[in-house]
DNA sequence: ATGCTAACCTGCGCGC
DNA sequence: TGCGCGCAGGTTAGCA
């Protein structure tokens, strides 16, 4: 589920949920999660959340004694649920609250993590991200610059999290369709003016994106719900065979670092 | 250092 | 209907 989008509609959805309450007591079902759940997670208890942030597409949890760490990995996803809601086979953790709500978190791919930080402490994990896409650290020439040498294709580049954290495969796809370069590229050979473009496209359909979620803010409380796909229009990813939306060829795929990658042969270069 | 591969794990859709 | 295969939105450890 998350790309970076989802990651910040996850966490404006819950912060009216969790904002100032207070952790009463976590339960924890299956620990064995990209990492194991540390011991220390259980510090968190009786602690008052006082701050939600995202990182990256981490989510942090703040609180006096310390802080929590949620990572999504592919498929997990954090919800609001009322105390008696059914306990499904791969919702793996539980924060009861002091509203009689319960932060639930369920994973299938067990991909994601929970993390624990000591107050007053960097967390190592984020020490060696890069900036946040949509920061005004992040620009054509600061990507232009990182990429010197680099012989990797250009779609890896942007999807490594020490260049610039929250491009994931989606968007790599749509941003590098939108700037018109062939994702096989080498991150080296790149002009300043191209890197310009496309991280121009990387803030523009991220924004849209989280602009979109913001409509699909209630299914983080109660039901089945899931916050799903945004209703963003998607030109490339998934439509493998598929004519081009701009030119009308058929769209082509290959495995870049494992990872589907969709473009357009006239239209990116 | 750089860059690639395998690995973590479950579910789903497809072809036979 | 069932089975086997390939694939899925992420990230890191380990190796050449």
């Amino acid at each position: 589920m998350p790309e970076l989008p989802e990651v910040e509609t996850t966490k404006r959805g819950l912060e009216p949920w969790l904002l100032n309450q207070r952790i009463e007591k976590i339960t924890v079902r299956q620990a064995k999660l990209r990492w194991p759940v540390p011991e220390e997670i259980f510090q968190l208890e009786s602690q008052r959340i006082f701050k939600l942030e995202r990182r990256a597409k981490y989510l942090l949890m703040h609180t006096e004694a310390g802080t929590a760490i949620w990572h999504l990995g592919m498929s997990g996803s954090l919800r609001v649920v009322e105390p008696n809601a059914v306990i499904g086979k791969h919702d793996h953790i539980d924060w009861q609250l002091s509203n009689e709500k319960v932060l639930r978190y369920h994973d299938p791919r067990k991909f994601g993590a929970l993390l624990f930080n000591p107050p007053h402490s960097d967390v190592a994990l984020l020490a060696q991200l890069g900036p946040e896409p949509l920061s005004d650290a992040f620009t054509g020439a600061y990507l232009f610059a990182r990429a010197r040498g680099k012989t990797q294709a250009v779609k890896t580049f942007i999807m490594d999290a020490h260049q610039v954290v929250g491009v994931g495969n989606i968007y790599a796809n749509e941003s590098l369709f939108k700037a018109g370069i062939h994702p096989e590229l080498a991150a080296g050979k790149i002009s300043l003016k191209r890197y310009e473009i496309l991280a121009q496209e990387i803030k523009t359909i991220l924004a849209q994106a989280i602009e979109q979620g913001g409509t699909t803010l209630r299914d983080f409380v109660g039901g089945d719900g899931k916050p799903g796909y945004f209703a963003q229009e998607l030109r490339v990813y998934g439509r493998k065979g598929l004519p081009c939306p701009k030119c009308q060829k058929t769209l082509q795929e290959v495995r870049i670092a494992q990872r589907s990658s969709v473009f357009c042969t006239k239209c990116q270069h």
